[in-house]
DNA sequence: CAGTAAAAATGAACCACGTTCACTCTTGAT
DNA sequence: ATCAAGAGTGAACGTGGTTCATTTTTACTG
């Protein structure tokens, strides 16, 4: 695309910052108001207008409404995916990482303003989970399958269902048609989707977990 | 509401008439034109044209669009759920009830035009199966851990969590993410959500299975 | 069989939003 | 100073869901 002097490495710095500032502003702006009113009452001039943008300025960025809300998502679950990385850096049973993980994930997505909201449009936060969170989850599983404790022909897979479960057990809590405590039967169900037989999920559930990093 | 003669049954029979067959026109109309070109896609104005009615008739039936898009839905799954319940009357292992109406779920829902769309509203299409198959799929789970088969605590929410991965996996094979042959890797991890062990879910998986009954 | 009141149907008009595009302003190189 | 490319702008557009005052149909009564 650009065949000035440097090759690929700090490829141009001076108005790109600007770019790059104009995004960012319109991606917290975007995760602000769709946290306050949902995605779909968020609209794009209000947007615009908290970023203090022209209307039209956020369609250079994103060629869609839809498309900000899936990037403003990719953040913030990208944040959480470093988090939990960072957290179960020191675990030695590969498949309590994976517990840990599912559980943190369901945690925050029930706790945090921001996540509740997004929940309505399922498909896309699954999908969105299984692209941003998938490549760390994945690999957890497929350790966890080579040390004995899960039994999974296709990790990947197994992932891309489970991102479906989190997403549904999420958005029961938040309507209040499943209490948060069952957090638990959750996470033996995920692992029982893994493979992992009953009494032994429940044991590696009801394990005691580290705090989470602050953001 | 009506104090005349009858006392429940047979309420009243002349004009109500006109509002079931119209109600139904609407609803065949939304199903039509909703498996042709899609939930979004499907306007309003085209529903009620196909059904011989004016533009504003459709709102003394349903209160919103999406209102109607959801009653199409719960029409077209609630002939699924019969049809499932005709063919598993005579099994004997009640996991394989459940295994046979989670695999015909999924394969309706990946062959019939009607679902493939509608999927794209993955919570909506999860919270109808869970309110119109539920009934019959959780009284089988729980058929299935009285006999020892199943080990869940709350059969209720296995199959909560259950719809979520049966929308999940469908449209990843829409998509063309999973390839329609993993379907007995779905409902082994369906049967691992359940408690069922690896090997022995494998096995249910496995066995033969009877046709539907025709719509 | 009027006569009448409630129920149902109607469709033009409304309005909210996402999106576009012709234009202006900023930037950085010559 | 000049200019072209890139970034920003916001009025205007089009689409489509929804409303509501009005008309038509239905059911009941004297």
């Amino acid at each position: 695309m650009n065949e000035t002097a440097g090759t690929d490495l700090e490829p141009e710095n001076r108005s790109a910052r600007r770019k790059r500032r104009t995004r960012q502003a319109l991606l917290d702006a975007g995760q602000q108001i769709m946290a306050e009113k949902g995605v779909d009452a968020a609209t794009m001039l209000e947007i615009a207008a908290r970023a203090d943008l022209g209307t039209g300025t956020a369609y250079n960025y994103f060629a869609s409404k839809d498309e900000l809300a899936v990037s403003v998502l990719e953040q913030v679950m990208d944040r959480l995916a470093r988090r939990i990385e960072a957290a179960t850096a020191g675990f030695t049973d590969p498949a309590q990482v994976y517990a840990f993980g599912v559980r943190t994930v369901i945690n925050e997505a029930t706790t945090d303003r921001r996540w509740r909201w997004l929940l309505r449009r399922a498909e896309v936060i699954a999908d969105a989970m299984y692209r941003i969170m998938g490549p760390y989850a994945i690999r957890d599983i497929r350790i966890a399958a080579q040390a004995g404790r899960f039994h999974v022909d296709d990790p990947d897979m197994a992932f891309r269902l489970a991102t479906h479960v989190l997403v549904g057990f999420s958005l029961a809590v938040c309507d209040g048609s499943l209490p948060a405590a069952k957090i638990d039967d959750a996470v033996v169900m995920l692992l029982g989707m893994a493979g992992v037989p009953p009494q032994e999920a429940r044991a590696v559930a009801g394990r005691p977990r580290p705090a989470l990093p602050p953001e």
